[in-house]
RNA sequence: UUAACAGUCCAUUCUAUCGUCACGCCUUUGGCGUGAAGGAAAGUCGGGACAACACAGAGCGCCGUACUUCCUAACGGGAAGGAUCCCGCCUCGGCGGGAGACAGCAAGUGCCACAGAAAAUAACAGCCUAUGUCGGGAUUCCGGCAGGUAACGUUGAAAACGUGAGGUAAGAGCUCACGUCCCGCUGUGGCGACAUAGCGGGAGGGUAAACCUUACGGGUUGAAAGGCCAUGUAUACCGGGAACAGAGGGCUGCUCGUCCAAUCCCGGGGGGUUGGCCGUUAGAUCCUGAUGGUGACAUCAGGGCCAGAUAAAUGAUAGAUUAAAAACAGAAUCCCGCUUACAGGGUUGUUAAUACA
RNA sequence: GGCCCCGUAGUUCAAUGGAUAGAACGGAAGUUUCCUAAACUUUAGAUAGAGGUUCGAUUCCUCUCGGGGCUA
């Protein structure tokens, strides 16, 4: 199912401390991706924090859009990383921060989105190596 | 009809698919239905509601406001009116439009660069010798001193009521006539600001978005306010200071008052929590109509329920209309204003041009 | 969200309401040197923007823009 509910989400303070103070992280431009192993209590297999930063964008409509085309494009490709983490019995935190100061289209984002998620299962097959 | 200007209103449409948040219902790992940003949600510039602090006291300090009357919960907002200034018109004293933080430098103090005698107390140059005195001269003349005197003195943003006459030694609102302005009193009109007429007194440079005076108002802190539940814990140790008597504390700059009071304050260092619920969306609410009022607005009647998240919800794709789905822009306790940003469209008024009658 | 503070040369700071807006470092040109550094001489460069008060505004007032701080 192409949903995107609240739990699919990163809320709790604690673990978003302990992803940015641990986590590992790279960049597929516009983005920079910050991941960690983390046993989650939901029954999704990764919750996510997007970000998009208040210096590089002052009015919150631009900021909205980001976000919204940034969600968007997940929730539509998401499905193969998640299989991916299921198979292996794996859960995952991890923020996408955009760190461009231009707005993307949406088919740039979905774009780089794809080749994020990819980024991020080839980063946990070098992991369990 | 077109264009310009001014005012006012509306503001990313419709269909399908996949999704987001809230609420309700059901056969509850889900499904169905309903609702889902703005005129500025923005800036946070005023004012409130609400909450805590003693539901809050006194004085000083500090801050704010400033023509009048009214509206409002309140305001630095709004309405109507007054005076002043600017613009336009003409039948020349009226009409129309516009502007502004419009109390008081006639309570005190300060400041006014350069220039200028001087920036307001005077002094200086100049003018006058009526008066006093001294000297010369010798009978009404000259000079000195004392004295009198005004805004006339090349400036400057700004120079001490204006013009004319009288007056005098020379002069001066010193006096008079006409005029300008200010203060007080009285009459008339108006709730009032004020207007107008008369009488009396007076003549003063500017600056209060300089200190200030007067009048009125403001207790302080803001939803990260505040209340409840759950989880967890240790003020171990070190340095400095206050105090064994009213130290210290009660979210207030100081003093007082009041309440609680034996350990308290500062720095280093250490332990725990960082979850949930309420506040939280029905209200100075919205729509329609009637009545009152010049108007802001008020009252009454009928009807409606219109986001409520807590890392924070509206998007993507395809198609249609269109020249182009397109301006400024996204709720976070709520409300009333102000200010600023803004594509396009509707509508009202004024002016100009064109066409027709 | 709430409450505050600050915007002056490229940088760090000055300047009672008096305008030719100052100083240091830096930049440019020149002198000196075989060349560079140092030294010396000269020079360019700024009041965040708009409006108001005032004879006069960096300074006072209002609005806008930008930057920063505090607050669990």
């Amino acid at each position: 199912m192409q949903t995107f509910k609240k739990e699919e989400r990163l809320s709790r303070k604690k673990i978003v401390d302990q992803l940015f103070s641990e986590g590992k992280s790279f960049v597929v431009f516009p983005y920079r991706i910050v991941w960690m192993s983390y046993d989650l209590e939901t029954n999704y297999p990764a919750q996510v924090l997007i970000n998009v930063s208040k210096k590089k964008f002052k009015r919150a409509v631009d900021r909205n859009l980001i976000k919204r085309r940034t969600r968007e494009a997940y929730r539509r490709n998401k499905e193969s990383w998640y299989k991916f983490l299921e198979g292996n019995n794996f859960k995952c935190a991890f923020a996408l921060l955009y760190i461009s100061t231009e707005i993307a289209s949406y088919k740039a984002i979905e774009e780089k989105i794809i080749l994020s998620l990819q980024r991020l299962q080839s980063e946990y097959e070098k992991d369990i190596k």
